[in-house]
DNA sequence: GTCTATAGCCAGATAGAC
DNA sequence: GTCTATCTGGCTATAGAC
């Protein structure tokens, strides 16, 4: 039962500082937040985990063992390229609806740390182009795609999923639209974004 | 001469805080470091700008007058959309790629505080983009473009410039590219993405 | 395991001499 | 305007009782 206790306490104090990490980042988020969060007092946050250092690492590395591999998943299947992008645009902006902070908490944060993702490289799923590189070059080859480099239509592809998320009040004040609308506008994405993805490499036959 | 030594110490205190806080954010920064990166004291800091708030709001509002206006210029200029995009694409990338901490600079502390875009909707030269939308409609129902809503568009060109900004570290370690791979990769954008999009929603007469 | 109390440090801000 | 020295508060982390 003991065993039981901690990992609920231990997935409740996750919890906690997965919020507050989020919503304040590594410099601005305060133990006390957490604590309090939790429902539990300071000292015993240094309890299970001796360091900030400490809670934030086991925080972002869960929430990058989130996000990564399910990449990988749709990089590495045995579908088409068309299938891919319409896979990956369904399913990741899914996911990500339900998750809105965690790309730019990912993304923020490796770019003030760049040193972690050396760590993330060593895991397995980590995700990796080489599948999809080939596949892109032959299906150039064979005239199912317009000429593009792998590498580019891999930015486009998560550009174009995932910047919604990092840029939404920028892009409410910009177009004007409250919450709701929005929302909307992110749903609609689903199925618009590989629509626009397709229509610009596929070569109609 | 007084005058132009205090418009001197001023904008060399802008620029060391531009520095400190794009490569810290506002929690991270120090002022001991903004100092010295200035070649000055921490108190002479705090004598031109009183508080570090002050200092950071000063910063962040620069920065944002230089990168907004840019976009409403060419939002509401009087070229067709396939030109808009090229022109946004090309000089927009070319800004960017000369001062590439900006946008998640930016989008991070609008992220951390949205109530920021209060302040700036105020601002002559706030982006609108009333008339591109018009333009859009106009230009869908004239046969030109495919069917799409103003604002996906919209998006989707803000996306995919800015978007390999943000996520550097994570693209290069992905793709498996280095430094200066990946900054070929941004050059090439300049062109590629404005053919990516027109490619998508341009009806082919 | 969980708490209260506190040590110890560090950063923002100011006082005051020059 | 510019500096040195210092105050003050807040935050991470730990000591120690229960």
């Amino acid at each position: 039962m003991t065993e039981t206790k901690d990992e609920n306490k231990e997935s409740q104090i996750l919890e906690a500082a997965k919020n507050v990490f989020q919503r304040k980042g590594m410099d601005g988020a305060r133990m006390q937040e957490i604590a309090d969060e939790a429902g539990i007092n300071k000292a015993l946050l240094h309890y299970y985990y001796r360091s900030k250092q400490m809670l934030f690492e086991a925080v972002f590395i869960k929430a990058f063992s989130l996000l990564a591999p399910q990449l990988n998943k749709v990089l590495n299947d045995d579908s088409s390229i068309e299938e891919k992008i319409r896979n990956f645009t369904e399913n990741y902006l899914s996911f990500i609806i339900k998750h809105p902070y965690l790309p730019s908490f990912i993304l923020n944060e490796l770019n003030r740390n760049p040193d972690f993702l050396l760590k993330m490289k060593a895991n397995k799923g980590f995700p990796n182009l080489d599948k999809f590189k080939k596949q892109v070059n032959l299906e150039v080859e064979q005239g199912i795609l317009k000429p593009i480099k792998a590498e580019q239509l891999f930015i486009n592809i998560v550009a174009l999923n995932i910047f919604p998320f990092l840029a939404s009040p920028l892009i409410k004040a910009f177009a004007n639209v409250d919450d709701a609308a929005y929302q909307q506008l992110l749903v609609d994405r689903k199925t618009e974004v590989a629509i626009f993805i397709i229509d610009s490499i596929k070569i109609k036959s």
